[in-house]
DNA sequence: CTGTTAGCGCCTTCAG
DNA sequence: CTGAAGGCGCTAACAG
């Protein structure tokens, strides 16, 4: 008799039920329950032996078996991201948690590495798990795989991406706008030639930020020159690649326009490598940066809050799996702000 | 018809149970239960004919019931954390998932804000969903609370801080060591004055990268001078104002060292406000910063992998749950390595 | 107000 | 190899 810890102790407690509850108070479970739930049908006094002795033993129901029987919400949201690593997605994950926290929810996590199959098993993991409804950050082109029909009826919603091939709730930032706010701004500061670091336009993000860009030179009556556009995966080393092939051109774009953060940090890295004497190169972005201040360049960043996605999304879900009736397939655009570090000193 | 869907589809299936597919098939629950966990005891010719019936009926077991049978493992580990925007916690996260997937597991999350109360709740409010473990970064000073006595049995790894009160398994970055590490090589550039920016002594981490500050001066005969550190909470604007006073000594240091991530931007911003005339301050700080080699202050750093931290969190917490008998507590250390990020160009 | 009966979906156990 | 009985912990639905 020893390891472990056989000491004194009032009996580690191995799962208390309710039967044990009750019994200690000469109940029937049914009171413990009713006790325990705060929804009436039970005396006060009675509630309150109940309580003390619940509070006593540490009693904690199992909330298993409770949904089990009750069929009712799990008060569980399945989240799907690709990486958490990336900030984006774990502010957004902030932003879903703080929304089900209010509900007494709580979230479970599923990575997808931007695997498609590895988001449908990711899905349907959670859907066995009894999630009351899944944020999707969606990985593939084509999302037929989340209609809720698929799902038992788990309501889904798409984050930072439309749905395709599937009716459901979505939350977006802004791509379109803030990319045409930021080009218009280079433009309205006399640039002419405008270099666009872009991601490919397979990618619903991608192809937004770029139509902003082309129609801002549209409306500015300027052409769309292949030589000053780059679409590739995000990556800064293809980006600052990308960057110094535009500088070194006859004509070099006087301003770059990076569609995300790993362009802007691979262009910063370009124009780092240029010497003092050559003319200086506007950058304008996607996304913001930390340390913008500490760099010695200007850079102009479309900014939003990704969080606010996150809560968005989470909101869309509780609303859709509350409603009595189903209602129609909703759009959510998060807006996004143009800031301004300008060169310090 | 239109709306909704009252068209001709084969019923959305609202929530199949093992039930209708054995009576399609008109075998018994169990065959089906047996073909699903493919532990044998069933003939191999029904095994396929209940699977492929599974497969056309899209059926899928549910892993709550399941689990309130069986009493099993429910393959679900609860993460609590301080706050996921913080990178660093959002690629613990990443470790901890990463481990756990390959289990089967998921992750089940919970942020607590760095308020011991929340961190309670959330703790309590995992158990109830039957966590088979927890991996938790304190947020008190105290961890009595974590026993897993007072958590039906549920095992529990603290991460980045050691247990108090309480004997459980934990992970540790070397924090002593880095900062020990990061403070001798300033020593071996020939500093002898060398300012410290860091944590209140009241957390582990900031007491730990203190003495390794510590023991690095007394090792080099060096006392440390009180005007030269600054022990404060993370926040960039009071570590700036911190270096700002430190060099504004008459005999100001001629190095400092910040004690993580936050210090170490704070000491940026105080250093590019210097002119170009005063004397140049070398810089080492916790934590690694992406965009060190675009700025134009040669940088050292502790680095170290957060994912390598939740990796080593989650398989304690693994084998502890599958351990017939009781281990003793462990504590992992996770190493750390001295970066250079010399002055670009 | 309280207790009893039954069963959520699945699995353990024991027959056949 | 298959099925029937029973119950995990909790709670609807009905009695009293």
């Amino acid at each position: 008799m020893s390891a472990g810890g056989v000491g004194g102790r009032p009996e580690p407690e191995q799962s208390l039920t309710m039967r044990d509850v009750a019994e200690r108070l000469g109940v029937s479970p049914m009171t413990v329950s009713r006790a325990l739930r705060g929804q009436g049908g039970i005396g006060d006094e009675t509630r309150r032996r109940v309580l003390a002795e619940v509070e006593a033993l540490g009693y904690r129901p199992n909330r298993l078996a409770r949904g089990l029987r009750s069929g009712g919400p799990t008060e569980l949201v399945g989240l799907v991201v690709t990486n958490l690593a990336n900030p984006f997605y774990s502010q957004l994950a902030v932003g879903v948690e703080e929304i089900c926290v209010r509900s007494g929810a709580r979230v479970m996590l599923g990575s997808t590495g931007e695997d498609p199959a590895a988001e449908r098993e990711v899905v349907a993991d959670l859907v066995e798990r009894g999630v009351d409804g899944l944020v999707v950050v969606p990985s593939g082109h084509d999302h037929a795989h989340l209609a809720p029909d698929r799902l038992r009826g788990t309501p889904v919603v798409l984050a930072a991406g439309p749905p395709v091939g599937v009716d459901v709730d979505c939350v977006l930032v802004d791509d379109f706008g803030g990319s045409r706010d930021a080009c218009r701004r280079l433009l309205a500061r006399g640039h002419r030639r405008i270099g666009f670091l872009g991601l490919p336009p397979s990618l619903w993000t991608g192809s937004e930020r770029f139509r902003g860009y082309a129609l801002a030179l549209e409306e500015a009556g300027i052409p769309v020159a292949e030589r000053y556009v780059s679409r590739h995966r995000g990556d800064t080393a293809l980006a600052e690649e990308a960057a110094l092939g535009m500088l070194a051109l006859p004509d070099p774009p006087t301003a770059l326009l990076a569609a995300n953060n790993r362009n802007t940090v691979g262009a910063l890295r370009a124009l780092r490598r240029r010497s003092p004497g050559e003319p200086p190169v506007a950058l304008a972005g996607f996304d913001d940066i930390e340390l913008a201040d500490l760099l010695n360049v200007p850079l102009t960043v479309v900014s939003y809050d990704p969080a606010e996605l996150g809560r968005a999304a989470a909101t869309l879900l509780f609303e859709r799996r509350d409603a009595p009736a189903a209602l129609q397939p909703r759009r959510v655009t998060v807006p996004t702000t143009l800031v301004d570090h300008p060169t310090p000193r």
